[in-house]
DNA sequence: GGACCTATGTTTAGAAG
DNA sequence: GCTTCTAAACATAGGTC
């Protein structure tokens, strides 16, 4: 699969294809209809709430014959000032999450067309300054790892001196197996798990990938060495 | 057009190709309906009378919202099932733009406390492309005003060297105070007018204002001479 | 919005199980 | 009715006008 089925972002490209396959839609129902002779009906409300339908006889005769099938029983009354106020929250949503989206992908550097040269300039900033931030913060964060493995190094070879001392003040068979497992651990301690903090995943975000076209899963791993 | 779009005479050739067929129809509505954030409902009668329905939600809602949308008549009912979607909407709605609001902000370099030396790693690259692509478009922009204005000053000289032609073939009093004017204005605008392209303000977000706080509103501006 | 284009990727007729 | 296979037909993303 060339394209991944999930809502399209870019607005002007969501209507073009929303177009073109209705299009494709109402023309696969038509053809349908007449190679297998069976009653169609097709109904399409867009985002914008229009309405598009297709019928190979009368989209409300469709209908008719639908709600005998199933066999017609209403209820309900829930409100309807309630169901008015939800659709109002939901436009307002909608419309924070394109804005969103735009500027997203604006600070992605794609879909810049439509800026000009004042708005270029402002966003250029923009992204320089954040990318200091991130470098900045990756510094940082690399800083504090060195140092806890530093300290952790540190209290080892103290730890492996005292058991030395140890060692020398009861030469042999004084020690039990238990303090010479200790030591093989911490030996081992010292040289290998040395990433181990920074492989916890925080995952603030439902969905933590930051990726230009939510699929360059390019795994960048950083090794640190004790200094 | 292989198949002619007519009916199928042979029955068991029929009855595949509905199937078939069908089954493509429902995937390509159901692929409209999550790439357009469309409601679709697809109702389809085969030849034997049997009943095949699709829908992205429910297909009496789709009916229902159908019903209101053609006249108000037959009866209004809001089915608690349609609220109930509404609400799910709405958080699904709230989730994603939390989730597009923590993505910007990693962006915008800010709250990166959180993210792992991979993330930050994958983050840096990510920005750093980004600003590779703004500053291209920018520098694309800004060729483009300048070959713009180039040209602006060609014929600007070639209608001046015109104009000085005509004054020497009418040294005095033939040509009159029209085309006095067109002279005075053609030198104005040569030197004074240059940036008045880059001052047109394209709003493809409802606020296209991408400051990191919502408040910096510092103007960057640029000016272009002309070579 | 629509009409056209071209390079993909997707669907499907036809056959067989 | 379903699946699987193939080549061929078709739809459509991403352009342009």
């Amino acid at each position: 699969m060339k394209i991944k089925i999930k809502k399209i972002d870019y607005l002007p490209a969501r209507q073009v294809t929303f177009s073109k396959r209705r299009r494709g839609i109402f023309k696969k129902a038509g053809e349908l209809s007449i190679l297998c002779e069976s009653e169609v009906a097709v109904i399409i409300f867009s985002q914008t709430g229009k309405l598009f339908d297709f019928s190979s006889s009368s989209t409300k005769d469709v209908i008719a014959r639908y709600n005998s099938h199933i066999g017609g029983e209403k209820s309900d009354q829930p409100t309807i000032h309630q169901l008015q106020l939800e659709k109002e929250n939901n436009i307002r949503l909608r419309k924070e999450l394109e804005d969103k989206s735009c500027k997203l992908r604006q600070m992605k550097g794609v879909d810049l067309e439509d800026l000009d040269l004042d708005e270029l300039q402002k966003l250029e900033k923009l992204v320089e300054a954040s990318l200091g931030r991130v470098i900045q913060t990756k510094e940082e964060k690399i800083m504090s790892e060195v140092m806890a493995l530093e300290k952790k190094g540190a209290e080892l070879i103290e730890a492996n001196n005292q058991l030395s001392h140890r060692m020398v003040m009861y030469p042999r068979g004084d020690i039990g197996p238990e303090a010479i497992l200790e030591l093989e651990n911490l030996n081992n301690i010292g040289e290998e798990s040395v990433t181990s903090e920074s492989t916890t995943n925080v995952t603030t975000c439902s969905n933590s990938s930051l990726s230009l076209e939510d699929d360059c899963s390019d795994i960048l791993s950083l090794k640190l060495g004790l200094p």
